[in-house]
DNA sequence: TGGGTGACTAAGT
DNA sequence: CACTTAGCCACCC
């Protein structure tokens, strides 16, 4: 009922980033455009309320880093499914203390050059 | 109905 | 490559 029917975006972005095979990752911005639209920012907000139910570790950002707070929760799932990663710095975290501001902060990252899926 | 937030992106330094 | 600033879009209260 009410106008606003919750298969808009939320469905189609779950369906997208569930349509994402195992050893592959897409970026946010990816996702959106699949949907029509650039709301990369929407499509996280997604993730974060009903993104449990979905292969949220699978959508990273487009730099290739995994999701904010959640890097070390999708660390296992990478290696699970044996989704190519690089080590930050070539292996040796720099350890330049913390950025504090936003952004990442992540020991490792995504090579998303090998990994970025395309819808057919 | 309106305002604020955010699992982002791109460009510049 | 990493950090900073500005812009955009959809969702939540």
């Amino acid at each position: 009922m009410t106008a606003t029917e919750p298969a808009d975006f939320v469905s189609r972005v779950l369906g997208v980033v569930d349509s994402i095979p195992p050893g592959r990752v897409m970026t946010y911005g990816g996702v959106a455009a699949q949907l029509g639209s650039r709301a990369a920012r929407a499509v996280g907000q997604v993730m974060a309320r009903y993104g449990s139910e979905v292969a949220w570790w699978r959508v990273i950002r487009a730099g290739g880093h995994p999701p904010i707070g959640h890097e070390a929760q999708a660390l296992p799932h990478y290696e699970a499914e044996l989704t190519p990663l690089l080590r930050s710095a070539a292996g040796l975290p720099t350890a330049t203390a913390a950025s504090a501001t936003t952004t990442t902060d992540a020991a490792y990252r995504v090579d998303y050059a090998a990994a970025r899926w395309s819808p057919t």
